[in-house]
DNA sequence: GATATATGTCAACACTACTGACATAATTAC
DNA sequence: GTAATTATGTCAGTAGTGTTGACATATATC
């Protein structure tokens, strides 16, 4: 064996290694949420609010099926704040055309107005870690990061793998 | 101005790798979280108990302040999941030796095998993917994620900031 | 027509986080 | 040395997100 039960005692500077990675994932992740919950609050919503926002403007017209096979949570949960984002305005749904026990999803304009700001913060975080990286350690990133998804979802950032932006075809 | 407020139409492939970018990190964090969230549901604990007992770990004697510091919660909230810990024999208090109104915070053995076991499958995750992309891709993987950390905690990553090992020293 | 699928919904519960208020002990300032 | 500040704890109420379990409707498919 290489290393890969350091126990409990010295701790390999690989150990090391990954345990700042970690650690990194946790810093990174809180502050890069941090912004859009700041105008989420006053709105009386929260982050999976944000995350319905997101996917549907990136996937428009896909299933109640499809967001939750990407959020991974309960069809309870995601209905409550499905249905808020649709009482308040910013989500529409539309019978399947083919198949009309689905429910297409789409960003009414309002929609998209906070779609926009609540991602904005975000894209002006990763553009500015972008721009300061380059391109070559973007692209790293992207492969490391790649590598943190399961099997399953990690198609989505692979070439090979299924587009997410058309309008259907997620898993 | 270069791009930056494509308002709502046509994404630049700047934008469109930007929001890639963001998408990676949902992904990325659900799954990063996934495996541990899995042991300590039967435990009884979440996601707070696992940030506190790994923080502990890395930082043995920090504060409760400290760690209100890291975390960027409230300290009602802290304290409801530290006293569970404490009750529960995975941590343990002392009195700071110059100002005996910290509390210095360290894990039993009890909770140093905790520790082990919620961060073996983050390591193990976090460890594959590294190997895979190799060390001048982990190497700017984390320049990326440093540069979406907020600069206060930027710092910890970097060569000229203060060490976070130590037995004191974070902020 | 029977069965399966896509979706909705009610209810109860757990975890995490927040605000506001108040309390104690120890350190520091005047 | 008394007053103010700091480090920490704690009670109470509220919000957002997620869970399980149960049941309902519409539409497809066999």
């Amino acid at each position: 064996m290489r290393r890969k039960s350091a126990t409990l005692s010295a701790a390999s500077f690989r150990d090391e290694e990954i345990r700042q990675g970690i650690e990194l994932m946790f810093f990174a992740y809180r502050d890069f949420t941090a912004d859009p919950d700041r105008i989420l609050a006053p709105l009386g919503m929260g982050r999976a609010h944000h995350r319905t926002v997101h996917f549907i403007g990136r996937n428009p017209g896909m299933t109640v099926g499809d967001l939750l096979n990407i959020l991974r949570i309960t069809k309870q949960s995601l209905n409550r704040v499905l249905s808020q984002l649709m009482r308040e305005g910013y989500v529409e749904q539309r019978p399947g055309a083919t198949d009309r026990r689905e429910r297409r999803l789409f960003l009414t304009s309002a929609g998209q107005s906070l779609e926009q700001r609540l991602s904005e913060p975000q894209r002006a975080r990763v553009g500015a870690a972008y721009r300061e990286a380059g391109p070559a350690a973007v692209s790293a990133f992207r492969r490391v990061l790649a590598g943190l998804i399961n099997p399953d979802d990690r198609e989505r950032f692979t070439a090979s793998g299924p587009r997410l932006s058309g309008p259907r075809r997620l898993r």
